[in-house]
RNA sequence: GUGGUUGUAGCUCAGUUGGUUAGAGCGCGAGAUUGUGGAUCUCGAGGUCGCGGGUUCGAAUCCCGUCAGCCACCCCA
């Protein structure tokens, strides 16, 4: 080793054929079961302007990769003390939705469903499941204050989970505004509500005591930390408390019924602060954290806009999901790999070669053909250990072709390059 | 952002209380043998022990820093 390679940045990684196979074969699953309730793919860029990703939440602020002014503009800033960035990565996909909305509406029906599928960018610090560059899998309605469509996103993103892992998840429900109410039924002001979230949200992690705990070292009375704890304990008559998010939550869950395990959840929070109504994540055992997040979002794009236009999202994390499905051995039908390989012993046959692997792509055939001779046996080796080629296609000295299958290192009978590409394309046909 | 832990050949790993030229298996290369099909045998190449400082007569080993991986916290997908 003379010198040492550079690795991929902190918490971003580079991803091998295999892996990488794995990763498009996931992602076309998800599409497809996507595009069968009519969510239309759409693509944004990378970057946005950093005052579209401003102001959402405090907390992003600190996660936002930020890309430095260029030329003048950026020696101006310095001098003026300015901010020295104009751009920055995304770090989720719904504000950038949110903005390609605003911009793109007139072009898009009343009611838009799509799907938005790429990588965004935090600063966090890795763990398990957690990456500086990671992939997202969104779906989104917009143009609609419908609790049916909270409905059919939770349905969406269920059958997902459904089709890959079967029923071990569930898909947690609460709305903001029922949050809100029993924060104010508590006692506690506005201003200690963000910080008494965070600690509700850990019930799972450390029980009730454990929160309890953590409101007191957040500032809250005890007298109203008990209030709320119990009222969440015993949530009571949803419908006096807040009439709407009851009747929202009530209409999720009668369309949801049957279809997918839908619980309410009093302590879900959801982290993102642009969150106006129901909110929901796809929890299970294998995993601590949330699978998939989302909820309503009804003043983002009014934000870019002027109007207010309801949306509501919900959002896979990729990541996780091919964790889980990886750690449970499900296996991910990988396409695109080498199907034959044609070996070359000789520099004379090389055009032959050259003219097989023609032969056999015209068949639909992903081939293979090695460019210089060199041993046959080396060859087979590298084509079936390393390369994974299950047929390899041999070139006899008569013009006739004899195909090999390298895993049993069964060979048929010598024929004509138009009966072996027609042999081999069968095989594939399937 | 905080804490813990790991880093030795292309890969998986050994390496004693600090002590000469740092090892193995697999892989790789050459040769022999084999019926030009993966075997077997012989030989060989490949490491500034993540990087940078420090302690010491002497550091892969001890200390500090740094980078990267993993784990947890924070927060989140």
């Amino acid at each position: 080793m003379a010198v040492q390679p550079p690795q991929p940045p902190n918490g971003m990684r580079d991803h091998l054929p295999e892996d990488y196979r794995e990763r498009l074969a996931l992602a076309d699953r998800i599409r497809g079961i996507y595009a069968k309730y009519g969510y239309a793919p759409i693509e944004t860029p990378a970057l946005e302007k950093v005052e579209v990703l401003r102001g959402s939440d405090p907390e992003n602020e600190k996660l936002m990769f930020e890309v430095l002014k260029r030329g003048e503009k950026l020696e101006e800033a310095k001098g003026a003390g300015e901010g020295l960035s104009d751009l920055a990565l995304r770090f989720d996909l719904t504000l950038p939705l949110a903005r390609f909305y605003a911009a793109n509406r007139a072009k898009l029906p009343p009611i838009f469903r799509c799907q938005h599928i790429g990588p965004v960018w935090r600063a966090d610090r890795p763990q398990k499941g957690r990456f500086r560059e990671f992939m997202q899998c969104d779906v989104d309605v917009v143009g609609s204050a419908s609790p049916a469509l909270e409905a059919e996103v939770i349905l969406a993103t269920a059958e997902v989970f459904r089709t890959l892992l079967g029923e071990g998840f569930r898909v947690h429900l609460n709305d903001r505004r029922l949050l809100t109410a029993f924060l104010n039924q508590a006692g506690i002001p506005d201003e200690k509500h963000p910080t008494a979230l965070i600690a509700l949200d850990k019930l799972d992690k450390i029980q009730e005591e454990g929160v309890r705990k953590e409101l007191a070292e957040r500032g809250i009375p005890e007298a109203q930390s008990a209030a709320l704890l119990a009222a969440l304990q015993a949530p009571g008559d949803l419908a006096k408390l807040h009439p709407e998010a009851a009747a929202a939550m009530a209409s999720i869950q009668k369309l949801t019924e049957g279809q997918a395990k839908v619980v309410f959840d009093p302590h879900l929070v959801r982290g993102q602060g642009y969150y106006t109504g129901p909110i929901f994540e796809v929890r299970m055992a294998e995993f601590s954290g949330a699978m998939a997040g989302g909820g309503r979002y009804d003043g983002l794009i009014g934000r870019f806009l002027g109007t207010p236009v309801p949306a509501v999202g919900f959002s896979i994390g990729f990541e996780r999901l091919l964790l889980v499905l990886k750690e449970k051995n499900v296996p991910l039908a990988a396409g695109g790999s080498p199907q034959v390989f044609v070996p070359l012993t000789e520099a004379a046959l090389q055009e032959r070669a050259f003219a097989l692997g023609a032969a056999l792509r015209a068949k639909g055939l992903n081939v293979v053909v090695q460019p210089e001779p060199g041993k046959l046996v080396a060859q087979l080796k590298t084509a079936d250990e390393v390369l994974g080629i299950p047929f390899a296609a041999l070139l006899e000295a008569d013009g006739k072709v004899v195909i090999k299958h390298l895993k049993t290192r069964t060979s048929g009978q010598p024929l004509s390059v138009e009966d072996a590409a027609e042999d081999l394309g069968k095989r594939f046909s399937a």
